[in-house]
DNA sequence: ACTTGACCCTATAGTTACTATAGGTTTTAC
DNA sequence: GTAAAACCTATAGTAACTATAGGGTCAAGT
């Protein structure tokens, strides 16, 4: 199939694709005499081991990481776990952020409306303190 | 003061002061002779303003608009409120996302371990489901 | 045979909020 | 007087794409 047909079946868009080519993300396909892009079934599955890589915030320097690993298949898998802990500290890390942020902004919205002006705005105010 | 007293008291980078200066959220300051920037104390308040709302994830080009917001004292806070409870929107959504995320990586994380080598790794077997 | 439109190609610029660098000028301390 | 520290502007780099410009290819219809 040619990148249009992978775009719309993948759900990723043509450029995406040709930028995880050249991010070395997917396998160089080949190519028609006309120079286009030539695809076979397996690229597909590549592809959606990245988007589901993506999906999960992992960077594409580790989903690279990642598929390197797949290709050695007899070696140890503890980097593999390592990368996947990592990403989960990640996560935990910006949600105890994001939980402070929502706190703020809940009591910054709470404050507002003592009166109707930007003189009196109580949101402005907890920002300027 | 000059620009690297006023990095020292705000712990923003010198780099980034210019920048804020550049985009507006900071007002131009006096040059010295020799073409150094000079700033008074009122920069400060502006340039912690900044830093609060950055530190709510509140993006420069909707802080520039709060900026332009608090000069028109007289007008309606509704927008400040508006975009205070867009930001929590935000948050919220992130906050959904990132729990998502975290569900399928602690799950995975757990799989990890049937045997020791990447060709049994329950982990690339979910990654690539 | 020719044209039209859909599809494809590469290369480059734009996005956000900075950080880092290069290459130069000014000030300060000795 | 000179050397170091601080400053200046302009430009490039970061991540993960998206969008655009300016072309080439291919299939169908006339």
């Amino acid at each position: 199939m040619k990148i249009g047909e992978l775009s719309k079946t993948s759900g990723c868009s043509i450029q995406t694709i040709r930028y995880y080519e050249k991010e070395g993300l997917l396998s160089e396909p080949e190519r028609t005499e006309g120079n286009f892009r030539l695809y076979d079934v397996t690229v597909l599955k590549q592809l959606e081991f990245v988007k589901h890589c993506r999906s999960l915030d992992i960077s594409l320097i580790d989903i690279k990481r990642l598929i390197d690993l797949k290709n050695k298949p007899e070696e140890s898998c503890s980097s593999v776990n390592a990368l996947i802990a990592q990403q989960l500290a990640l996560v935990n890390k910006r949600m105890k952020e994001l939980k402070a942020l929502k706190n703020e902004l809940q009591q910054m919205a709470s404050t507002c409306n003592s009166d109707n002006t930007i003189e009196g705005c109580g949101i402005i105010k907890s920002l300027d303190s």
